[in-house]
DNA sequence: GTCTATACTGTGATAGAC
DNA sequence: GTCTATCACAGTATAGAC
């Protein structure tokens, strides 16, 4: 019976009237500000009222929710991309894994703070919302570890160097490159210090 | 006339009036959180009711205007006794110096989300308000550029990593202490790489 | 000047008719 | 599944008592 052709049908709706909800509260979160959604923008936009929301989802937050795995599902997928063109100099490789995420978190600053700052009062993300953030971070742990001779402390502190920099583009710098073009001088300050070697030379005396 | 003695008691009753409103929400902020803070349970706490704290302040904003000028001064106030004990060691300094700010910026997640992080939708602190965190700033950039060698750019990434480390503890261990563990390891990783001499020996090699 | 009572607006959320 | 009506609770403007 759950595999019937009506039930089917009906359930392809549902599905996509949420991500049609959802991308209505990405439209809305990027014009006024994460914090500032409504529902009752987010109904106008998709020609609804703001109860029968409550249909799609349980609460405003269960929509911001599923924000929240869309976007790190996003930076998943993004992934598949850039390992394919990752470099063999583990030098250049965290240049690029580095520039990765520091790209995608300036682009989108409502997707920033869901993602990575907790912004909304209340707001934490479920289990299932969750996952996929885990699979990055541990993707992106086996990648940096994988360049070699990096401990796992060396690795959360570039981690927080990363997440450091973006905020202070964020906060000082939001429509300006400073931070941008600060990000490659931070990242071989970095693999000066652990001692990563750029192919065919020594560590870069500096 | 400005200073008459009428006028000073009644001024004093009112800086009085503002500090006993301004110690009350930053009690309930502790309590339930910076965001939600709400005007009745300030003035409940002072013995009012919401509309009368518009006599001391003119918005919910402004009294968050005023914790930010709050806490950033005392903030300011807490370098005096640390530039007292500084070391002349720049290695062990820029561990004092760190260590200062980490440790005050963990001590208290709401006071720190008000200085450093905006997660009150709508606020923006005034340029009064301001001012000591610039002068704090400035006050932290020429003790660290005072150590020696140091560019810049390496302060800027100093600030960043710290900033980072701390964010990373509210975000992944908020009542632990792993990343005050790697604090060290982390100053000396930026030490190391910008060179940062300990007193009678060369650079650490890692 | 200081505080209160009242009320207006906007918010997330619920109940029940269709 | 969507609507209307309504609620509870915010911040805050206003008028007026003391």
């Amino acid at each position: 019976m759950l595999g019937s052709p009506t039930r089917n049908r009906i359930s392809e709706r549902r599905e996509a009237t949420r991500r049609e909800i959802l991308a209505a509260a990405w439209d809305i979160a990027r014009e006024v500000g994460l914090a500032q959604l409504t529902l009752r923008d987010v109904a106008e936009r998709v020609g609804m009222r703001a109860p029968s929301l409550y249909t799609h989802f349980d609460s405003k937050l269960a929509i911001y929710d599923a924000m929240f795995g869309q976007a790190w599902t996003e930076y998943e997928l993004s992934l598949d991309q850039l390992e394919a063109e990752l470099s063999d100099d583990p030098r250049t490789a965290i240049h690029q894994v580095t520039r990765h995420f520091y790209d995608f978190a300036v682009a989108d600053h409502s997707r920033y703070q869901l993602m990575n700052e907790r912004v909304i009062p209340g707001f934490t993300p479920s289990q299932a919302a969750f996952a996929p953030s885990l699979r990055v971070f541990e993707r992106g742990r086996r990648s940096v570890l994988a360049l070699g001779g990096i401990s796992e402390d060396q690795f959360v502190i570039w981690v927080s160097l990363l997440g450091g920099l973006v905020n202070q583009h964020f906060a000082n710098d939001p429509h300006g490159t400073r931070f941008s073009d600060l990000l490659p001088v931070a990242v071989d300050l970095w693999a000066d210090a652990v001692g990563l070697v750029a192919l065919g030379r020594a560590p870069s005396p500096r």
